[in-house]
DNA sequence: CTGAAAGCGCTTACAG
DNA sequence: CTGAAAGCGCTTACAG
């Protein structure tokens, strides 16, 4: 039905091989016939058969993407950034959305691994103890998420926290309320220590609550909590908790910012569009999606040295409506 | 390096065409040769080679879907669905994500398209000069844009329409303010036509403002178009508009339900969650994934019924707390 | 019910 | 620089 190889040699009067290699290892053929076989090519509306050419090359040009939860408004940025590098390396992407099912992310990835030269796996839920069988599908790129045995791109907070604790410090506030994520996060846990050793650092008094879900509804919860004790400043596991909050606290009359200064973490969309717009940590979503892209080429080429390399990101505050002075003290 | 078939007829002493038979069209084998070989296959783990079997068989075994953009959260329930719907089918599926630009629809359609063996595509931003470069592409189907030469799920938004202003007619508004969406949407001009049909029907005068673009900073703006002319009830082209008129009535004082009602069309995740909770109309987009799956494999499988096909699904309005009886009179 | 053979559309050593 | 040939791993008429 549709044009082949063999249609364009035909036409030109070359051989197969001649044609093949002209579209793909140009350098091999005399630059003349070259054009020749490209420009037929072009108008007989030649597309190589890529099921074909991976039987024969084997390589797929395709790479693997799965993430937790494309709802959650964490991952759209790293998916993004993976489509647009993948296709500037000419590559294309197959995503699965595993809803936050840990036991559907091993599935899916043996499913997806005949068809992709490589995998990435955002924000794997995968426990410790079955991780292995994931990295048997090698090459397996890991993001957000430290496996000192397999090449990742992760995110350190150390730096965004530690400017959150400085500029709520430089703004008066004697007191920060940290809400903790999930329990078993590896982001949490992360972000936790980042915030005590901040704290301690600038000597600031820490108070945690949580754990709460990364949900909007667990941050209309913390707002009680956190108004019945009298803190001025809050910095919240995610956006999505800070939202909530500054929601529950606005209603009950609470003004954010004079009252109380709240610090989002991921620099969501949503953060720049709330009332006032959300102070909050920017975690480089493009930058760490982009990063696994690269490596996870690089291992598919058969390169050792990434096996177990680790791309570390920064993290940095963006200072926007809800972080004020603290209110002249009232006691 | 893997395992194949002829490796699983060696084992077993048969021929690869029995295998390959007694793996993907078992009927054709005697039962005890059938388990014989599969039990084999699986002790040797045996996992077919996808592009061996589209280079036979001329299917591909994925579905290609295109969506403007992930990040908007119209669009999750829907990939969602397609992917929960394809597994069950047995397919993968690739998705593009355009990011709203009309011109890469067609290009990604173009590139996806040996690699799947159809199309979905999901509210298309593709002028309509140019939607015959997609339907080229066979088989396609839209979601969300009626096509009449081509097969398409659409959502008619009119019951929930006339739902949303039967409710506010009923709780004493005299008056409905509707927001517009984008001015060259599809969408909108169905939503504006039912709405204008539903006061016309109920006795209830209707204004217009916009076009407002679907985002939460349009929503802002337009609040103050909707306080200043002392409306009491508002529908909104989406819950990102409707959320935005929210917090910025909310921050100038004027309370949603007793002074003003709101209505959003979506029903997205968030609308449950801000405050007050919203009334929204529930689009259906997991049933119009499932359905949208269903039917371009039906054309792939060759169905001359299926190609200009029109599935409608309906919309219903969600009362919650952002809609209350209308305030007295104050003239 | 089973097997031998051809072929899907490419790529890639191997010759020349 | 170009071509003939083999082969990638399957499927599927065609015989038997």
């Amino acid at each position: 039905m549709s044009v082949t190889l063999a249609d364009v040699a035909r036409a030109t009067g070359l051989s197969a091989s001649t044609v093949s290699r002209a579209l793909s290892d140009p350098d091999k053929v005399n630059a003349k016939t070259r054009e020749r076989i490209r420009k037929a090519a072009r108008e007989m509306g030649y597309v190589p058969n890529p099921a074909a050419r991976t039987l024969t090359s084997g390589s797929n040009d395709v790479i693997g993407l799965i993430v937790p939860d494309i709802a959650n408004p964490f991952f759209p940025p790293i998916i993004k950034a993976v489509q647009a590098r993948a296709t500037v390396k000419g590559k294309t992407v197959l995503i699965a959305d595993v809803d936050e099912h840990p036991a559907d992310e091993i599935q899916r990835a043996q499913v997806m691994r005949k068809r992709v030269d490589g995998l990435i796996v955002v924000s794997p839920r995968t426990p410790e103890e079955r991780l292995q069988e994931l990295m048997a599908l090698e090459p397996v790129v890991f993001v957000n998420r430290q496996v000192p045995t397999a090449a990742s791109v992760i995110i350190d907070n150390a730096d965004g926290m530690r400017e959150a604790v400085e500029h709520l410090a430089a703004l008066g506030h004697p007191k920060i309320c940290y809400l903790n994520g999930p329990r078993r996060s590896w982001s949490n846990s992360q972000r936790q220590r980042a915030v005590q050793q901040a704290c301690a650092d600038q000597g600031v008094e820490l108070v945690e609550f949580g754990p709460f879900e990364p949900q909007i509804q667990a941050g209309v919860r913390a707002a009680d909590l956190v108004s019945a004790s009298k803190i001025t400043a809050v910095i919240a596991y995610d956006d999505m908790i800070a939202l909530g909050l500054m929601a529950r606290l606005n209603e009950r009359g609470i003004r954010i910012g004079p009252d109380i200064s709240v610090i989002g973490i991921d620099d969501s969309p949503m953060s720049g569009m709330a009332y006032p717009t959300l102070t909050s940590i920017h975690v480089p979503g493009s930058e760490a999606g982009a990063a696994a892209v690269d490596m996870v080429l690089e291992l598919a080429a058969g390169s050792e040295a990434a096996t177990t390399r680790h791309v570390q990101l920064e993290t940095r505050l963006i200072v926007r409506g809800s972080t004020s002075p603290a209110p002249a003290r009232a006691e």
